[in-house]
DNA sequence: ATTAAGATTGCAACCGGTTGCAAAATCTGT
DNA sequence: ACAGATTTTGCAACCGGTTGCAATCTTAAT
């Protein structure tokens, strides 16, 4: 089927040794065998087999990209940039869809069958565990967008999610708001349970003002909405922060359809800073996450943590900030 | 650093075919045998190597999915049901993020180096080239999203972009517009030139009804919302089949920024329908690509091309529908 | 020309599995 | 209990590479 290292060889008159050599970053081969070795090759077409190499060398070069996000339009940009970013690096993601049935420790198992380098988690919803399963059998591991933990057992690469949400409170508090909400995510996701008690936290200070809280079934448009709608038979809070931009959309949808005004009756400001937010028919105003920030620096660490496999684990959060658009009111 | 066979085998106290047996479907091992193995296997949290066994077997599930299609919300869709659909059969997905500046044949070479089963190139921009380039070399491969053609080389599957044309066509006449126009995806995609055929063939039969052409430099929201702005500098036609989702949203958002409103003043017809459409505050009139049934179709032609490499080439079409929202005016 | 140092080469063993084959073990029927 | 059929088992070679080591070849210096 396909040109052996062997053939090659044969044809070049050297040994395999020598072809295998000419193929090797810094072995020692002389220009003339690399020649004759080299001719040969194209001659034949002669690509050698990553897979075998890496019986003996022990890197794969092949990193599992574990994720549970496939519906989150945040995560189109997020692949892009990991595939993009391994991809310079030689390194190659093999993508493990991780929906709500599949097993865990299945996705475990199968990466180690693959031997993969490492493994880059990317959820802002799995739990530490899942990371450290990986950890746990020796592979080196990221958390992308993960909860920020003082005593680390991975890296973790994300933002500080308790500060997103004080940023938002900050924001709706120097509006002048005075009857304020979170619309969160789903409740037991980390990144929702943070970013509330960032929210409380800052809003604590203001007992002034009312404070109210709810959840969405998930991160996602239908979710929100119907969260909105459930809200607008009560009396909404003047202004909200929305635990995603998907989710926030999603409300702001519902209170366009009872007929109220962005910004002046109700103010929205989302988290996450995807594509959607930026369109003009959307105009969310959000906080950003720094993910082209977040996806460099996890390939740093796992690219470190292979090549130091005793590394200590850390934690890196990304500061985000507020991207000023028309569902918030302008400062006074 | 892993725990491989042999040291099951030692433990096991049988040989390390025994072990190997043990673990491959369909092998002759007794009862006994099998469990002495599994006992030890379990207990030094043996898993086996699947790399090392591809190389006796020459099967690796490892499956190229190569896209160049990282920013098209529809994507993350296709992306979520490949991998599904792979993993449910056993197939890891290897990812390739084929940007712009990245040389195609580079991404043959390094797929061939990890001797992957079969390739699924998912694109409607890349030429057909690109995915005979697997074919030349030995590697089963299905052009997803493709263009048809009666005489293919590779198997292509996706939707008849020429009957699309016409369907977008047959909607804006039966509403009794008089003039129409196409508003297309970037001018050299196959998928942009099909679906501006289909569309002037129909209207062809209609020579009272005008019809103008024009392109956006891709199928992105800016560059929707960028051509639309310039046809609004002039006569804008008073419906449009815009030729993507995404673009159309760009077009409509120019459209009511420029105080027009949808659908009285002007209409609008989409194609993919791509999760936003459904969005109450997009509320995207769209022909629906069955991307479900694309996909389950791929894979089951990859499948079955990696069991009978000399399988002919084939090409399936899936038909496409109309899915009514807000964007076209009732028919009369 | 001689020699020591350095560069290049091939041998052979190994990476972690699989598999054809023949020997050994087990089962069947009588 | 025995012959014949069937199943199970281990040996050894192989998949496509890499690499330590010793032998050979170059090169530079004397």
């Amino acid at each position: 089927m396909s040109v052996t290292l062997k053939e090659v060889a044969v044809r070049a008159g050297v040994s395999r040794s020598a072809v295998s050599r000419t193929f090797t970053e810094g072995a020692s081969v002389s220009a003339k065998t690399r020649a004759k070795v080299e001719k040969a090759a194209v001659e034949l077409g002669y690509s050698p087999n990553a897979l075998a190499s890496s019986l003996t060398t022990g890197r794969t070069k092949l990193i599992g990209l574990v994720s549970n996000n496939f519906h989150n339009p945040l995560f189109l940009e997020v692949f892009d940039l990991f595939t993009r970013g391994l991809q310079e690096r030689g390194l190659r993601p093999l993508l493990v869809n991780l929906s709500a049935e599949t097993d865990p420790a299945n996705s475990v198992r199968m990466l180690r069958q693959y031997s993969v380098d490492g493994v880059i988690v990317a959820s802002s919803t799995l739990p530490p565990s899942f990371a450290e399963a990986f950890r746990d059998v020796g592979i080196p591991v990221v958390h992308s967008f993960g909860r920020y933990t003082s005593s680390p057992h991975v890296h973790v690469v994300g933002i500080d999610n308790i500060a997103c949400g004080r940023m938002a409170a900050g924001a709706l508090i120097a509006r002048g708001h005075k009857r304020v909400a979170f619309l969160g995510g789903p409740k037991g996701a980390t990144s929702t349970e943070d970013r509330a008690k960032g929210f409380l936290d800052a809003l604590s200070a203001h007992p002034d003002i009312a404070v109210s809280i709810s959840y969405a079934a998930a991160y996602s448009f239908d979710a929100g909405r119907a969260e909105m709608i459930r809200l607008l038979e009560g009396t909404p809070a003047e202004a909200y922060f929305g635990g995603d931009d998907v989710l926030s959309i999603g409300a702001l949808s519902a209170i366009q359809d009872a007929g109220l005004r962005v910004p002046e009756d109700i103010g929205f400001i989302g988290l996450n800073d995807m594509a959607m937010a930026r369109w003009q028919n959307i105009n969310l105003t959000t906080i950003r996450q720094p993910v082209a920030e977040i996806i460099a620096s996890s390939i740093d660490l796992v690219v470190g943590t292979i090549a130091d496999p005793d590394r200590h684990p850390e934690t890196r959060l990304f500061p985000c900030s507020i991207v000023e658009r028309g569902t918030l009111r302008p400062l006074p």
